[in-house]
DNA sequence: TGTACATCAGTGAACGCGCGTTCACTGATGTAC
DNA sequence: TGTACATCAGTGAACGCGCGTTCACTGATGTAC
């Protein structure tokens, strides 16, 4: 009755199959810490694991493949967290506080997994880098959509609210980054915020601007 | 009476050296544009020039140490270039359209070298990451100390001079990135110029917005 | 200008090593009846 | 519940290959006199 409905039944071997392939995904995600993905061996995956390195293709084609599965364990979850996170505030000084706390949060966290998006965003492995601009490209579409719903949007075109969305998460990328680079923390989420209080006093002063072109 | 007073003799021996230098570093970055820097080989970058492997030795150290050398050759004349457009420039939409074209220009005639700095920038080698960064600061000091000269920083505190200088400078480098990932740059130019008029707009009403912590 | 010696950029053979991939295998888990 | 067969995650030996580095060298260029 278990295994009827819902898939190809579960079970001890799948059950440790994907205990073996956490392991491995979670050895990559700490070699990656001192190296780029590109450079990154199967061998050297498989030893910090404890496994034979052929049972790495029972998982994975390559390494450039456990890199596409990395950047869904790192950002997939993210989208939920964002939007709610997006809806519960208002377009001030609130939403600035919660969104860099956020971030912060996220690094403490996770330090590895944003430390692997923020190095293969641009990384050698195009694979990768399309990975992740896929997500980052829909992140910024999920936040422009937040965006529309709020009063502050009226009068805004789709593309600039686009560009404004982008704006704030290319800004988080960077942000995320620069906590990685120090220990720290507070001054970084200090020019964070203010940056983002830049940000949102340009988007405030937008309509009151004449178009491109019109000016003198 | 020729090298008595400038250096330890120029003459063909050091030239031949400056040449075979050159295409080593040529050479590499053009390996680069498909791999990172960490999986980067000393082999294929000689085999790439038609040199024996260990005529490397006598240029770098290792291929961080070309990575290094690299970056001065990205950046280093970028500097004066910079300042100079930003001094022939007010606070304006004149302002905008220079230092895009600026971008548009670099990435046009040095695509490998923007791609190199965009990759490594948080790449998997540290000495490279450091010297870029390390030019990256100095790039903010210098648009810093150019806005400081000008009348709309009056009334900023050193410290918001330089976040907005970062500000600029991280913008730049995020512009130069997407331009090389399209092959149609003048939409990418157009939302470049568009996020800079909302940068400038937060700028112009900075001073108007209560400091932290003190609205309701 | 000519000679004797010093320098040093580039060579090429050799090394030990770890890599990715193949293959036939083992033995625990799962399935059918 | 018990038995016979199928599946398949993980094994371990073997392979050919390119890697970074060492070393003693060669021969053109540079220097001293």
């Amino acid at each position: 009755m278990s295994h009827t409905l819902d898939g190809p039944a579960p079970g001890a071997r799948q059950a440790q199959k994907q205990r073996t392939r956490q392991a491995l995904l979670d050895a990559a995600l700490h070699l990656l810490a001192e190296q780029s993905l590109s450079s990154l061996g199967l061998r050297e995956v498989t030893r910090a694991v404890g496994v034979a390195p052929t049972a790495f293709y029972r998982h994975f084609r390559d390494t450039a493949d456990l890199g596409v599965a990395l950047v869904e364990e790192a950002l997939g979850s993210l989208h939920s967290t964002l939007v709610a996170t997006l809806a519960a505030t208002g377009d001030g000084e609130e939403r600035i506080t919660a969104a860099v706390d956020l971030i912060v949060a996220y690094v403490r966290t996770y330090p590895a997994h944003a430390r692997f998006i923020a190095r293969e965003q641009h990384g050698g492995v195009k694979q990768v880098r399309e990975a992740i601009g896929g997500q980052l490209t829909l992140f910024a579409e999920e936040v422009a959509a937040q965006f529309a719903k709020e009063p502050e949007a009226a009068g805004w075109s789709a593309e600039d609210l686009l560009m404004l969305a982008r704006m704030y998460v290319d800004h988080m990328v960077m942000t995320a980054s620069a906590l990685l680079g120090t220990d720290d923390e507070e001054p970084v989420a200090d020019r964070a915020r203010r940056q983002l209080r830049l940000l949102t006093l340009g988007r405030r002063h937008w309509l009151d601007a004449p178009p491109e072109g019109s000016g003198g």
